[in-house]
DNA sequence: CTCCTTGCAAAGCCTTTGCACGCTG
DNA sequence: CAGCGTGCAAAGGCTTTGCAAGGAG
């Protein structure tokens, strides 16, 4: 927030409240949730504003996208460290798992095809545990 | 196609040509573009039917929908052998990688998560070797 | 002859954009 | 008080859907 100011962006109200959602929030969300939370202490915030601020995040490194696939966008503070997203197919649940898994994985990718792999927000389509056993 | 018969589904030559064009085209392909392959034969194609006829496959298990992230969702034949996307968030490219190179993580994740997932056609983000050097 | 499929057009969903006003610094 | 940031509304891209007409079996 203050990174922002340093960076001659301006600090309003709605920015505020846009930080403080995405902060607070412990994992990830969307816009549409981010709005949501926002709505709660004011109506002046528009959904429009939402992006704006989420996309400047971004873009200034504070936050991260994430795309889990099937369309859902997720975003969360840089904060969070980056770990895998095990995405149900079925319920739509999210799962954290380690990061730690896909070690090995990178440098493969880098020396057989050398595609520098972005693995701080990889996401996984499969199905849960519940979502199994029906 | 015969499957699809035998399964009480009607050929009709939009089907036809739609699952020719998916089965032509070697690798992946977009609604659009199987769209833009099926008017070649003849204009009497609609994309709502190319759309339809793509979730028909799909579910049927005669196609499978690949999703590359970014609200890229492609279509390929069953035959295609499963592997990896590498998607380059810069250029759009698309790398075909081993998918082998994941077959240890499958039973990683099934044995600390419980989750089973679908590695068939994943996909990974990154920057290919020519946009790294830019 | 039945009713599954299609084309057409409209609507839906999520996200982006143009514009004039308002507020930050 | 300059001009960045906002709300509003409209547009945009892609996909889905309702409906009546058409064609497969």
């Amino acid at each position: 927030m203050n990174t922002l100011r340093s960076r001659g962006f301006r600090i309003t109200p709605q920015r505020e409240m846009i930080i403080e959602a995405i902060a607070h929030q412990g994992d990830h969300i969307n816009a549409e949730e981010v709005f949501t939370l926002v709505q709660q202490h004011t109506r002046s915030v528009n959904i429009a504003t939402v992006y704006r601020t989420l996309d400047l995040l971004v873009e200034q490194g504070l936050a991260s996208r994430i795309d889990l696939g099937e369309g859902r966008v997720m975003y969360a503070t840089s904060q969070h460290g980056p770990h895998i997203h095990l995405v149900c197919r079925q319920c739509g649940c999210i799962i954290d798992a380690d990061q730690e898994i896909l070690s090995s994985i990178k440098n493969k990718l880098k020396r057989d095809y050398q595609f520098a792999a972005d693995l701080q927000h990889i996401s996984i389509l499969g199905l849960c545990n519940s979502c199994q056993n029906k």
